[in-house]
DNA sequence: CGTCTTCTCAGACGTTACGTCTGAGAATCT
DNA sequence: AGATTCTCAGACGTAACGTCTGAGAAGACG
């Protein structure tokens, strides 16, 4: 059994989500905003998961003047998307139905949700 | 930032997936379905992962004669919701409605899927 | 100009997860 | 009795992950 790195870890998440926040962002904002009065290590470790995060392809730099900023290429729907497809493949044979019929029927809807959820059915119906 | 454990591992699905397949199982009969041909050391390893999912819950044994038969307690359809619950809470703050509207726009669903949905959506709608 | 700060880049370090394996002892079979 | 098969406890190596250090380049500013 081949062990298989995570997509996004937790502390890479917290980045992402900083740079979801700031969508140009230089090292030292994202640093600032993940640890707040942190130091040069802090720094260094944002820095780091960033690089990660670029070898996985979800975020971005271009060098502007001295320092570099940060663009996510993963958005957070992106990422849903990936997660959701990772638990449709490794638990539902790569389909999606049985996670609709679990959300719809298992997770408690307000009527709010549940009118919109049929509204946005609705649509995709006539539109074929 | 800690360091979350994987909820079910790679390997550990695999015996799980077992288990999901053979309801009241010994460790030699997933052992050998997990691993086909395999010795000693397999044999271990099954045991050991399931050692594992046990400390966490996800399956339960009991001593039958001189042999445990293990079950799980975690279905699929279980673990899926975890899954579920895992990515709305860490990525759309805990509601299943952005999860929602990804699967049903994102996700091509044929013909027949959506109107599967739909006439589950109707049905819930009338319920209250 | 020299020093101080701030950036980048490259790499190291410690801990834990994870998959795998070994060994000892008890029970059962033949 | 001896071989087999089980359980239980623990060890081992690799990789992941979060963190940190150090060296060098580039401005800032007296």
């Amino acid at each position: 059994m081949a062990r298989t790195p995570r997509d996004v870890t937790d502390a890479e998440l917290e980045v992402l989500r900083a740079l979801w926040d700031l969508p140009e962002a230089t090292i030292r904002a994202l640093a600032d905003r993940v640890y707040p009065n942190g130091g040069a290590s802090e720094y260094a470790t944002v820095q780091k998961l960033l690089e990660r995060l670029e070898d996985k392809g979800h975020v971005a730099h271009r060098s502007e003047g001295r320092q570099n900023v940060y663009t996510a290429r993963l958005g957070r729907e992106d990422l849903v998307a990936l997660r959701l497809r990772e638990t449709a493949d490794s638990l539902c044979g790569g389909s999606f139905t049985p996670l609709l019929t679990h959300l719809v029927s298992g997770a408690r809807l307000s009527a709010r949700e549940l009118r919109d959820l049929r509204r946005l059915v609705d649509s995709l119906g006539e539109r074929r």
